[in-house]
DNA sequence: CACTGGAGCCAC
DNA sequence: AAACGTGGCTCCAGTG
């Protein structure tokens, strides 16, 4: 990372590369013996499931095709077995022209060997990377993760060895079997605590739209419920979770880094079904949107009118946009709000994104510095043992509870706006903690 | 045998 | 004019 900077952005990575070394070295426990257990249990599923896919018709097929070459985990070779072979229709191509053989294509394939088969790869991926990658960085109990400020373009942090930033947690099953193999040590509780809708806050103090700003600092106004009102023609006050979910992750984020309608209306429409989702009154949405006179058809061009909403709801965004991007064309770099100076060749998109990223990240960061710094001095028993981009993990003594959460509320919503005001909207936080004895997979939310 | 790129999947 | 961003890890397939 060669790049002109700023003193405070230098203090705070330099500041925050000694904390990170701390929390690494602190390390976060892990029950060896329930790994263990899980890894073998697993395996066993895995070894009798693939029993099962090659007694099938199709696994014949497949052997016919590609003989003492054959390879189950070839996805590949799936693609030309199910698509070649036996006549399934594949619609969608990879960059490089393959045929993508991905969860979502072969969801579309209605037979039974295939169900197994994206079973079997969910455990495969589960014990591959999470199960063996866990156990063979462990050390006496204690995982010790890498925690990396110099390898990320936006100036977010990133984790390796294994990396902690990525461990399941969507899929609730998978999620149960490698979290609940995290726990705190003995009498301590792990608590996680993470900012609430820090990137759309950081988007409104960047792009200082008034609305934006509205939005972001009233907590009764929620934006991605909006969106997800608008998008799938409910009332705001029957927006299911799930529904706001996909709103936010295939409308609005979009939309703010560079995306469009149409995208975002083909990505709308495909998690309608991949999703399952429903109204409040368990109408599928697709149903919905029919009785609201909107057919497939339709849904572009109601999306597009959505994307336009979008853009009037917040003028000073749209207008500022092109002129910031206009700007970086002259100058060829630019600055990000905590000091950061990036030069190099970017796309229009780099230029919405990373204002925001490695901004949101900083204030992450600069909470757990200071965090970190008042445990060591009040020679606290409780250790940060982890971070998630917008979470701080710690292993907290369980006489120690209310003062950690105390301490997390005043560093991250209150100093911080002391140190930095640039940061025009309230911060807010939400933390879970896990019941003594407990694991990392148990953790449940507490009242601040 | 070492290495590389693509594809896929996990997170925010 | 073009079309959301950032990572890490694993397996496969191909190269030398």
């Amino acid at each position: 990372m060669e790049q002109a900077t700023t003193q405070q952005a230098y203090s705070l990575f330099h500041q925050g590369t000694l904390a990170l070394a701390d929390v690494e070295a602190n390390g976060m426990r892990v029950d060896v013996d329930r790994l263990d257990r899980t890894a073998n249990k697993v395996t066993a599923r895995i070894t009798k499931l693939e029993g099962k896919l090659k007694n099938d018709e199709v696994y014949q097929t497949w052997r016919k095709r590609f003989g003492g070459k054959t390879q189950l985990g070839s996805r590949q070779q799936l693609g030309q077995v199910l698509y070649g072979e036996m006549g399934f229709k594949s619609d969608n191509k990879t960059k490089t022209g393959r045929v993508q053989v991905n969860e979502s294509a072969l969801e579309k394939v209605d037979h039974p060997f295939v169900k197994r088969y994206l079973e079997v790869e969910k455990l495969k991926k589960l014990k591959g990377t999470y199960l063996n990658g866990v156990k063979r960085e462990v050390v006496d109990g204690l995982l010790h993760p890498s925690f990396n400020l110099h390898l990320v373009k936006t100036h977010r942090s990133s984790s390796d060895s294994p990396n902690f930033q990525n461990i399941p947690i969507r899929d609730k099953l998978i999620g149960k079997l490698i979290r609940s193999c995290f726990v705190a040590r003995e009498g301590h509780q792990l608590v996680e605590v993470d900012y609430s809708a820090l990137e759309f806050k950081i988007a409104a103090c960047w792009w200082k739209d008034d609305a934006m700003v509205a939005y972001a600092s009233d907590p009764t106004l929620d934006i991605h419920r909006d969106m997800a009102a608008e998008c799938y023609c409910l009332p705001v006050d029957e927006v299911p979770k799930d529904v706001r979910f996909f709103a936010k992750n295939q409308f609005v984020f979009p939309e703010l880094y560079g995306s469009y309608y149409v995208t975002c209306a083909r990505n709308l429409w495909s998690v309608i079904e991949s999703g399952g989702l429903k109204t409040k009154e368990g109408t599928p949405l697709d149903e919905h949107l029919l009785e609201q006179g909107i057919e497939q058809k339709d849904f572009e061009e109601h999306i597009e009118g959505v994307e336009e909403a979008f853009n009037d709801r917040f003028p000073t965004w749209s207008d500022r946009k092109e002129k910031w991007w206009n700007r970086y064309q002259r100058k060829g770099s630019f600055p990000l709000m905590t000091g950061f100076i990036i030069s190099g060749v970017y796309s229009r998109n780099n230029l919405m994104n990373y204002p925001i990223q490695g901004p949101a990240f900083h204030c992450l960061l600069w909470s757990l510095i200071q965090m970190n710094r008042w445990l060591k001095q009040k020679r606290m028993r409780t250790k940060i043992v982890g971070q998630i981009h917008d979470s701080i993990v710690a292993d907290v003594h369980e006489d120690e509870l209310d003062d950690y959460l105390l301490l997390a509320k005043q560093v991250m919503t209150e100093s911080i706006r002391k140190a930095w005001d640039w940061i025009i909207t309230p911060l807010a936080i939400e933390a879970e903690v896990s019941p003594p004895g407990g694991t990392w997979f148990d953790k449940r939310e507490v009242l601040l």
